[in-house]
DNA sequence: CCATATAGTTCAGATTGAAAACTAATTGGA
DNA sequence: TCCAATTAGTTTTCAATCTGAACTATATGG
């Protein structure tokens, strides 16, 4: 069977202008660009150690030249600092210690249903103030929000005047589906908002790079992925009022064309599940949310805080219904991770939120219904529960304004030498 | 609630050198060898339009200067070629058209466990030459497969010397997963390989770019993202003897950290399903399967061609098993995809293989399925049948290694001028 | 036949890293 | 005490490569 010469169309628009750009072409001064990042990277990397000048160019493969010159740029914007002399009894010559400035901040800020978190993070990564208050925000108008929230950022500011610390930027966390770009929160059903647009610039006025939003799970993810263990590739699973998810890969955050990908909560655990609130049927969140768990333990109304310690207790005392509910929620959410294994090839599994509360009586059904549904996919040791506690989610939300900072000072350079 | 200074912890591993290496830097070289690919993308995008080096300029944003220097690296490399004066009937001088060079080719390869098949794609993605053989691979010892599909790669070294096409390099896909490094079958459960080594560079010996083995699933999704509809996002269903999957995101393959990724028939679709050949329970293999079909359905053991027959025969009569057999699978397939759209965002589905034959019998239970369990979430007009048929898994492999020229064509310039 | 328009080339200028030579600062042994 | 050895960092020269502007080449149309 021979066909002749046949055609095969290219993926492409046709119009006036035959040919269509995307990629901007690569100028003499990207070289230098990328090299600044590499260089604030690898400062960043080294953390503690304070690389010298000579260590730099070792580890980046830059001669020494291009590393002096690069780093007198960086210290000059203040974002690198020279943090006195290397001297570990070695002959020749010590080096001049380098780190990210200790007195350059981002502001991590936390809007969630039942409380407001505020924390002021250093470049280096050291969380140098950390302010929450319980709040109870469900229903509440986002301006009433953003007003509390205000007073809370104040105190952060006051914090970093008093340490010196000039602060950049802030990130804010909401738990619900965002539009970066555009400032806008699309969706977030635990709030009971709807398209609100939320203007977090004015919580930082000065802030020369501005306030990101950003969405609870993949923020409470590049925490963990930044400030936690540091493994390039895993899935976070967010167990607050929701099932939510971040996907980790390559040590970026995947999130999909639509940018919403990750969510966990609403995989199909059992086709003839109960309705979802989605719309769908059968999803994780119908069997491992919080409320599907404190119903299926028969835990009364009340507070969070509440029916947590209530669950936890009954736990604890080995009632029937508590322990059938949560070994439940584990075996679905094992069918939801082999799953999810299977097609995005997930490999590790950090646990938050709920989860990470309820991790020792999860963790048996769990594992035993990873066995069963994917068996020898997912290593149990790979299967951890977060490290960061309550501060993840505010890590993560200051650390994508300090990954933009790092992924690209030549930017921020050129913004500090026109002020 | 305020903490001091507390310590998070970067990253990263101590160690002797503190300074850890990874992103190369950034050489002033750098900047061409980007051009050179933008160049080379730019022509190939255009496709049939041929542009001149004027529209390449405009289309980049490089300088009409730059543009030139690079197409003349090009051209001498045989890369690109110029195909005559662009006479549009404007005014002004007309400019050159260029086009990837049609005297340079690629061979695509398939094993499969019924048939193969090898094609010569140009540069251009045009199929030159195409030839498919029967052939009952299951079983059979990896060299004398090898041996029968080099009699097949004979003739299209043959109708490459004949039409004067140089032949670059060639791609092997298989069916079952590979280590793409070392060109090792690490295991094909469906042709009974287990760790096999293929030496495929002995198809081609005198292809410069030697042979690129693949995964059958990931190359059919390639050569439906480079030569079919062309969507940047999409989930590529394979329904040959397993159920495979091949996730496009970005124009890119998504493949997981382990290169496993996009597993669709081991998704979870029913936690008290039958077991499942991969040691788990409740696959979408187990129902939607070709052999579970054909075993829900009652047709008799046999050849998949006569087996197809008999179930479409069997479909056009409105016998009550075999529909039946097809809804079901129909119905099992959208909640895989319902999960698999909320998990990665995926907002289109291309059906290949037997879904691709079955898709008039499948569709209607396949939209409500998916309507039930993620409303609203696939619009059904993104849910379409490939368009490529047989040739799309060999123009996937062939196009990988097209591609890789088209990314890097400084590589391709420097092998081309030490020869 | 020449004004106009478009394609493509040539050349000076700027940016930037590599390589090598040089200066700076420390240790250890004669 | 002082100098050789060693390591850190800077200066200088050079090559690669893009931009911008001027220039050449080739078409159309009145």
């Amino acid at each position: 069977m021979v066909n002749g010469s046949r055609k095969i169309s290219s993926n492409l628009q046709e119009g006036p202008t035959p040919v269509n750009e995307q990629a901007a072409p690569g100028r003499v001064g990207d070289v230098r660009r990328r090299n600044l990042s590499l260089v604030m990277d690898s400062i960043a990397r080294t953390g503690d150690a304070k690389p010298s000048r000579a260590q730099l160019a070792a580890g980046t493969g830059l001669t020494k030249a291009a590393v002096s010159s690069l780093v007198a740029d960086l210290v000059e914007s203040g974002l690198v600092s020279e943090v006195g002399l290397y001297r570990d009894g070695e002959r020749g010559r010590p080096g001049q210690g380098l780190e990210l400035s200790s007195r350059r901040g981002v502001v991590g800020m936390e809007i969630n249903v039942d409380y407001l978190a505020v924390g002021l993070v250093d470049l280096g990564g050291n969380l140098r103030f950390h302010s929450t208050v319980e709040s109870r925000n469900r229903g509440l108008a986002p301006e009433k929000v953003m007003e509390r929230l205000g007073s809370l950022a104040a105190e952060a500011i006051a914090a970093a005047a008093a340490a010196d610390i000039s602060i950049l930027g802030g990130g804010l966390a909401v738990p619900g589906l965002v539009d970066e770009q555009r400032n806008v929160v699309l969706s977030a059903p635990n709030l009971h908002w709807e398209h609100e647009e939320l203007n977090p610039r004015s919580l930082l006025e000065d802030a020369p790079l501005g306030v990101r939003l950003s969405n609870e799970a993949n923020s409470a993810a590049l925490g963990e992925l930044w400030y936690g263990k540091g493994q390039p590739d895993f899935l976070y699973v967010s167990g607050e009022v929701g099932v939510g998810g971040g996907v980790i890969i390559g040590s970026e955050l995947y999130t999909g064309p639509g940018g919403t990908a990750g969510e966990l909560g609403h995989i199909v655990v059992h086709p003839d599940g109960p309705a979802c609130s989605c719309g769908g049927a059968g999803c994780l969140e119908t069997f491992a949310g919080q409320e599907a768990i404190f119903e299926a333990a028969g835990i009364p109304e009340g507070s969070l805080g509440v029916r947590t310690e209530l669950l936890l207790a009954a736990l604890a005392a080995q009632e029937p219904r508590a322990t059938q509910a949560v070994h439940d929620a584990g075996r679905y959410l094992g069918v939801a991770l082999a799953s999810s294994a299977r097609l995005m090839d997930i490999e590790a599994v950090v646990l938050g939120g709920h989860f990470a509360v309820l991790a020792e009586w999860l963790r048996p059904s769990l594992l035993s219904s990873l066995e069963r549904y994917a068996p020898g996919l997912l290593d149990p040791a790979n299967l951890t529960v977060s490290v960061l506690e309550h501060s993840g989610t505010l890590l993560g939300a200051a650390g994508q304004v300090i990954r933009s900072v790092i992924e690209s000072p030549f930017e921020f350079l050129l913004a500090s030498k026109l002020a």
